[in-house]
DNA sequence: AAAAAATCACCCTTAAGGGGGTATTTTTTA
DNA sequence: TAAAAAATACCCCCTTAAGGGTGATTTTTT
């Protein structure tokens, strides 16, 4: 057995106080290195691939590119990279943008040191890792309405044509009949209080029905 | 300042070993109490109310009613319940279907203790506690396909048929003409070999495009 | 036993969507 | 700074998948 080779961190961050002090706390308290420090996206991104992170701390809120766009061109930049964010947004449509962009991990900048050389030992071995807050956020975008005036099946009907099924297509796949489709669809459609496929789709996103 | 009640736990789960073990442990080692435990849903449904709990340890794979569409009955009955999911099974549908209906959490059978105590008092603070596995599939089911051959705009209105918008709403909401939406969406029907709106979509969700 | 949910059928009508072609302006990138 | 890519806008034509109305039987729940 020999010992692994020391993960390689990067921290993208403007705030010169907050990131000389996590990287200080990453080089003195963990096995990883910090290996550079960047104050924005623009200044790293010419330099950052020769620097091979393992890891890259992100923060969202960055001058010229921010946090979100900086994420997919990080990735093609490198593609194997993790990327953790660290932001004070905590808005859900930043969360979820930051995880659909390919972030590995998303963390509030209260977070501990301790709590994110943690995040990285995770992101490494393949977790996900969130601070609670966070997490409830993900969860709660994931929920669906507990109180819709729709039967199972209508339910199941009005998510098939959410993801574009046909009546045709909705009957072959629940093994019933196009007309049946239909009387469903007219039901949701009362239901619902709209008269179109359309509507019906955008209030089912609205009040998470499906 | 006086000391909080104690909160109240129950567990459901048809194995008797797991469940004896969790509720020994739990009471002896943390500031909760454990006011009952049920081998199955069908066994608790009549008399949980009653156990006034304010965390459910849900097993997923039970004789009877699952956990997962025991979920949505476990909230009828009891509204402001924090119920989190212990299961061996840890594809992404079953994550996904718990945390849809109403889990607030979710492990897997091998965490120990500890941790999940550390759950129940997460949960309680509003937090959604995951294991880090779980977290990982959460976000990947959340990922968006980065080598989209999509423009930004394309996307942007892809995202819109996908939630039901029509072409006189699309236009609207971008500021442009009904005329170049019809363009963008000539070019993204070319670009994924489609062509129907309703085909668009399915590839959309199929390819994670938006 | 009653109510709710799920199933199937026939008629009739149209708006929203889709195909083809062309062209200018703006932005990005090499 | 030249070339390429992306975004914008218009015109003509055409059809299908979707929606509305009405009625009825069977299965499942309560």
């Amino acid at each position: 057995m020999y010992s692994q080779p020391e993960s390689r961190i990067v921290i993208i961050e403007d705030d010169q106080t907050i990131r000389e002090g996590y990287a200080y706390l990453i080089n003195h308290t963990s096995p990883y290195q910090v290996v550079a420090t960047y104050p924005s996206f623009d200044a790293a991104k010419h330099k950052i691939s020769k620097d091979q992170p393992d890891v890259i701390i992100l923060d969202i809120q960055l001058p010229g590119t921010n946090g979100i766009d900086a994420l997919p061109l990080l990735k093609k930049l490198l593609p194997q990279v993790y990327i953790i964010m660290l932001t004070v947004y905590e808005t859900e449509k930043t969360i979820l943008d930051a995880l659909a962009n390919g972030a590995s991990g998303y963390f509030t900048k209260n977070t501990p040191t301790a709590k994110l050389i943690e995040a990285i030992k995770d992101v490494l071995n393949g977790g996900g890792p969130m601070s609670p807050d966070v997490a409830k956020t993900v969860i709660l975008s994931l929920q669906k309405n507990p109180d819709s005036p729709l039967t199972k099946r209508e339910t199941q009907i009005l998510e098939l044509i959410t993801i574009g099924k046909d009546r045709g297509q909705i009957a072959k796949e629940l093994f019933i009949e196009v007309e049946t489709v239909k009387t469903h669809t007219k039901n949701i459609y009362t239901k619902l209080n709209v008269n179109s496929k359309a509507e019906a789709i955008q209030v089912a996103k609205d009040k998470r029905l499906v």
